[in-house]
DNA sequence: TGTTAGCACTCCCAAGCCCCGAGTGCCAAA
DNA sequence: TTTGGCACTCGGGGCTTGGGAGTGCTAACA
């Protein structure tokens, strides 16, 4: 963005106050309020001055003539990044957060629990997307015959994810040599990243393909198959879409439609989400900076999360751009935190 | 409900013809209109006459004086009851359900298509639980050494599902004393139902208490362990909600509101839900008839999917009382059977 | 030069009002 | 039993009005 301007101390925290102001009440914060609010003895007049200077920087905004200011997307965003004090998490609220996450859960089912957390606590709508890692050690194989020219090909990863699918081979294949497909490939391939089985399933797969060992082929063939079906997809959990409909701002019919629309939809929210993989910490989208206009009314506070040091999903809670940031904040950082430690598969 | 009092033919024609128009335009409808629409000869006066009849019998009600008359959860009982002609799907609707529905997929996707598809067709809230099976066959257990005193169980019945979780056992177990307990396990108990494996592994851990073999006791332990986390629970997927903004008679932001913390909570629409699990065929709650209040504005469709002749869930939608139901049901009953077969292991 | 008081102005919004249309209930006649 | 007629009711749209909140501007003041 433009660079910014230079902001008496006195505008900025005036900025501050306001912004602070309409974030609680949600009511266009006008000079006399605003004169009473903040510390500094001065005239509604001279706020009024100020406030004109604000507004020429497009910081603020009125609703209409004689209505208080409310604060831009630029507004929030100078509050956000340079005037907000973020004061960490209450301890009973980490507890709280520890406490419901540390139990022994599949993952789906902790990603759900963390949904419903950040949702709870920050009374927005709570979202997780459910782990996936781009570096997954494979530890063990297994196929099991099922009817006809199924088979259950199981697949172990990481220590204790479990990935199965169901996949039809060419031919019929005798348990005995599944069982030797199986073990073919626990001996080769046991502790390999599952990028580097593939690559080296895939080369594999030429070169024999000359002698034909058939049960070989579609060993791998299989595998292959697993692999792929393993490495698609991401999706996310969802909790509190409900809190949303407590916000004025949000309540007009269409923009729920939109909303709610593109929680069904998930694949814009998921590319969203996707952005923020790769930054390190607590990132924030206000209003039309996330790109998708369905959030044009919206902030999204985002973090990753990480399993063994890796980043492998991305948290966050979705609300209005009149959020509690502030609050808002390190409870999305520490849920991140708590949901990675949770994740872990060391004791 | 009271019995139905005897009710002219040409009484129930014009509740069928009322309740249909409102049911496509929203709006109560006049004697007037009604004197129009319907095929009788008969003019406004006489219509009125029958209309205060069909108010007395608590069968349609006039939202204030001046206004026509809208059917009541009474009148839309016997609309559905006795004048409703449910005529089959189109094909190519049939067709849609079909194609998209018989992919290969895991059970879970699945079911998110189906609800899915569901709200798509319906322009509804879509909703499935996932599939259970109470008579299970166990084909398979695995315990997989993970770190510490961790294993990784993993469960497959019914030829295709696969359950697992991770138990830690009373003590360090070798990779051979797991392999061990899970071969004894496959033994004894491959291709018979949960409930009975469970039952005589319970017998069985009182009998052998004694002499103590240890290894046992973890082994029937962990199974237990992994039994019991299999058949808790219960789940559904939602679609679709958004699609309920449409309409008018829901839109007020304290009824949204109630509905949509429903399907936040999940308990009290899957304990609904479950009680169609018993009932053959498609069922429907309108309004207050579910029994939950944030259900008071809504209508629910429901049926019942089975997989191998055994109900392992249930699906419908969810819309304002008002609701399409001469379309609504055919599709809730097509999608069932189609899912259900889609399910079915047998290729 | 920055701050303040005063003042005219703008705009929203809620309240009140009126009127219209739709639809009813009832009665008396066919 | 059906019908036409008529008085009545009610909700909603449109209009006006008054008040309140807040602004911008200007002129005076420290």
């Amino acid at each position: 963005m433009a660079a910014i301007p230079e902001l008496s101390d006195r505008a900025q925290h005036l900025l501050k106050v306001l912004t602070e102001r309409y974030i609680r009440e949600g009511q266009p914060v006008g000079s006399r309020t605003l004169a009473r609010d903040t510390g500094l003895k001065l005239s509604p007049a001279t706020i009024r001055n100020v406030m004109a200077d604000l507004e020429d920087l497009g910081l603020v905004e009125s609703p209409h003539t004689s209505a208080g200011r409310v604060p831009t997307v630029a507004g929030y965003r100078m509050f956000v990044d340079s005037l907000l004090t973020v004061r960490p998490l209450d301890l009973d609220e980490v507890e709280r957060l520890k406490s419901s996450l540390e139990i022994e859960a599949e993952s789906r089912e902790l990603v759900e629990s963390a949904s419903g957390l950040l949702s709870d606590i920050t009374r927005l709508a709570g979202v997780v997307t459910l782990p996936r890692r781009e570096h997954a050690a494979l530890q063990r194989v297994e196929f099991l015959p099922l009817s006809g020219r199924k088979v259950l090909a199981i697949l172990v990863v990481n220590e204790q994810e479990v990935q199965n699918c169901i996949i039809e081979t060419e031919r019929l294949c005798s348990p005995a040599e599944l069982q030797q497909a199986s073990n073919y490939l626990n001996e080769q391939f046991a502790g390999k990243e599952l990028a580097t089985v593939r690559a080296r399933l895939v080369r594999e797969l030429r070169e024999t393909r000359d002698h034909l060992d058939r049960m070989m082929g579609t060993a791998l063939d299989m595998a292959d198959r697993v692999l792929g079906s393993a490495e698609e997809g991401g999706d996310y959990v969802l909790a509190g879409q409900a809190n949303l409909l407590e916000f004025d701002e949000l309540c007009s019919v269409s923009t729920l439609r939109q909303l709610f629309e593109a929680f069904d939809e998930k694949r814009h929210i998921l590319k969203l989400l996707d952005q923020c993989v790769h930054s390190e910490g607590v990132q924030i989208f206000i209003g039309e900076e996330s790109g998708y206009r369905m959030l044009d009314e919206c902030s999204v506070v985002t973090a990753p999360y990480s399993v063994e040091g890796e980043v492998v999903g991305v948290l966050g809670v979705i609300g209005p751009t009149r959020m509690a940031y502030e609050r808002v904040i390190p409870i999305v950082d520490a849920t991140a935190r708590v949901l990675g430690a949770a994740l872990n598969p060391r004791d």
